[in-house]
DNA sequence: CGTGTTCGTGAAACCGGTTTCATGATGGTC
DNA sequence: GACCATCATGAAACCGGTTTCACGAACACG
């Protein structure tokens, strides 16, 4: 392993000067730099990292905080973030937090510790007074989350409209008494999806049966119990849309244990998009979030924020309506 | 921020003594180490680790080389790894290389490049070779690969195990038709899986019907049409084992769009055990591999090698049958 | 031609730990 | 009491870059 002195030695010039071609600084005469250069290419010079950091305080690397590692989309998100970063020479460092608040702030201080230049953030755990004040002392990016006190942050996908594309989809094959199957509501993004149910039922001039709406915890099992309780009330539903796809899987599976064909008799919309949705029977018409879009936009926004740049909030992400075959006119 | 010279002043020692106070070495006087220790907690005292590193030439961080992050298992894989590595108060770094080999290796450089203390490598398109050279410049532990030049750099599944469980099961039902939907052969655990198939079949004195062996490519897709080559065919078969999950997945949708009943009129095993597995109806039997167990032994097998252990090859790891409802006596 | 810039470069300090080596103190042995 | 081993500690070198500052040369301007 050449060091910079070496290199230097042998074009003749001084370590500064071979740092400032490696830097690939201006103000080096031509004929010089063409020198280093060479002698670096001769030796296969490359600069040690650790020196690097210890003398620019910089990293050059940031960290990954999530919540569910084994989550149905984490490998789409880090796929995207890893490629971004990489081609800023940029390294990732990934830490776990189970979803737990505790070992979630372990995470950021394992990862502050080993001294990032910045953080993306993807946890449910962490509360958003916590999320704020680690804001104001790192660059930070919070992917798939709302944090007010720091929207420009934030990048975030547009829940409320995902919840009413897919009640208005519902709406639009004719459906009037459509079911809710929420996510825990004290959670943002179920308490949106929720919302735009609301406001789609709403704008069709329907009052929406309270009843009708349950709330879950984003299990299939939640799904499977909210559904085996909306079926055992008097007034029926010709339509679900669930908080998630997992509640949604819950739900079929109510379902077919009733042999209640779908979406003849009851029509169903999930959420998320996982990879089952498409392979389930029948294939489960669900909404999408732009993920690898969000994580592109996540990386870029970490890495200007690490700039030094001030940048204006994140417009929120679009989800988009996948239709499959859960879902039918009523009485279809 | 706090520097070891600072603590040293306060508790009016050297800075020596604060590092080996750090690093919990033996030879420092208790009262000494009472004193320092005191200060360091009074200063909130961490060291700094480009320092560290620099002053030791070590990173206390190992790379992960993935080719698919987006793929089925890698949550739960890096979940383990990452666990068992912060543990030891060693970073995980992640770089993908999405099945090519060309970026598997700028993965593997860009690690080496950030001097990781070791690797673990998960890929498929770097060469048994690329690994072999890998591992005798650096610390390396491959991932569910076999490379037999680097036994004891492996952690793997006993494939030719799991094609036999698969098998086994289908001939314990009392099925003697049974085909096998292979993935590519060239890859060794296809091959593997394979063998086991033969081996299954072997041990109960029938002999394999060679059209029966169809090679596919793991996809879905080439499930499916393995699927409609065999039912083509004149000699029906009761049975099927396949490649992997996917693999499987397609061959249902084959036999779902010619209605023909499943279990009761073809038995399917799948292989991996991933998510979709449990929600597809009926829901598939399939082989499951314990990556939980072998991610950890993994992370360990690396930290002891970056110790300078020299280990014996690791057994292999062996996969269990999920028995769901894909299978069933022939005609039944 | 004197003065003020700009440019290219080098010397040296600096980042903040770790580690080697030397030293003095202490204690045990004969 | 002399000698040697052990122990606790500090001084200083070291890891290998980056960055500041100074300086000489070249150039522009009046």
């Amino acid at each position: 392993m050449p060091t910079i002195r070496e290199v230097a030695a042998r074009a003749g010039v001084s370590p500064a000067t071979v740092s400032r071609v490696m830097k690939g600084e201006v103000r080096v005469n031509a004929e010089t730099r063409a020198r280093v250069e060479a002698v670096i290419k001769a030796l296969g010079y490359a600069p040690n990292v650790f020196a690097r950091s210890l003398a620019s305080n910089r990293l050059n690397g940031v960290g990954l905080v999530i919540s569910h590692l084994g989550g149905p989309f984490m490998g789409r998100v880090m796929m995207t973030l890893e490629a971004a970063l990489r081609r800023a020479n940029v390294s990732l460092l990934v830490a776990s937090g189970g979803g737990e608040a505790g070992r979630e702030q372990e995470a950021v201080d394992f990862l502050l510790g080993r001294r990032c230049d910045g953080l993306i953030v993807h946890a449910d755990a962490l509360s958003n007074a916590t999320l704020a004040g680690l804001a104001a002392t790192t660059p930070l990016v919070v992917f798939n989350r709302r944090v007010p006190e720091i929207a420009e942050h934030c990048i975030h996908l547009d829940n409320e409209c995902g919840g009413y594309l897919a009640t208005r989809h519902l709406l639009e094959q004719g459906h009037r008494r459509i079911a809710c199957l929420t996510g825990p509501l004290k959670q943002q993004d179920a308490a949106e999806r929720l919302a735009g149910y609301r406001r789609a039922l709403r704008e069709e001039g329907i009052e929406t049966d309270e009843h009708a709406i349950i709330e879950g915890d984003f299990t299939e099992r939640s799904g499977e119990q909210g559904m085996a309780t909306l079926l055992a009330r008097e007034a029926a539903v010709t339509a679900v849309v669930a908080g998630n796809d997992d509640m949604a899987l819950g739900a079929m599976a109510a379902l077919r244990a009733r042999r209640i064909s779908m979406p003849q008799t009851i029509s169903l919309i999930g959420y998320d998009d996982e990879a089952c949705a498409r392979h389930v029977v029948p294939a489960l018409t669900t909404v999408h979030a732009p993920l690898e879009e969000m994580a592109q936009a996540a990386a870029e926004r970490l890495l200007a924020l690490i700039e030094g740049a001030t940048l204006p909030p994140s417009t929120p992400f679009m989800p988009t309506l996948i239709e499959r075959e859960t879902v039918a006119a009523p009485g279809g």
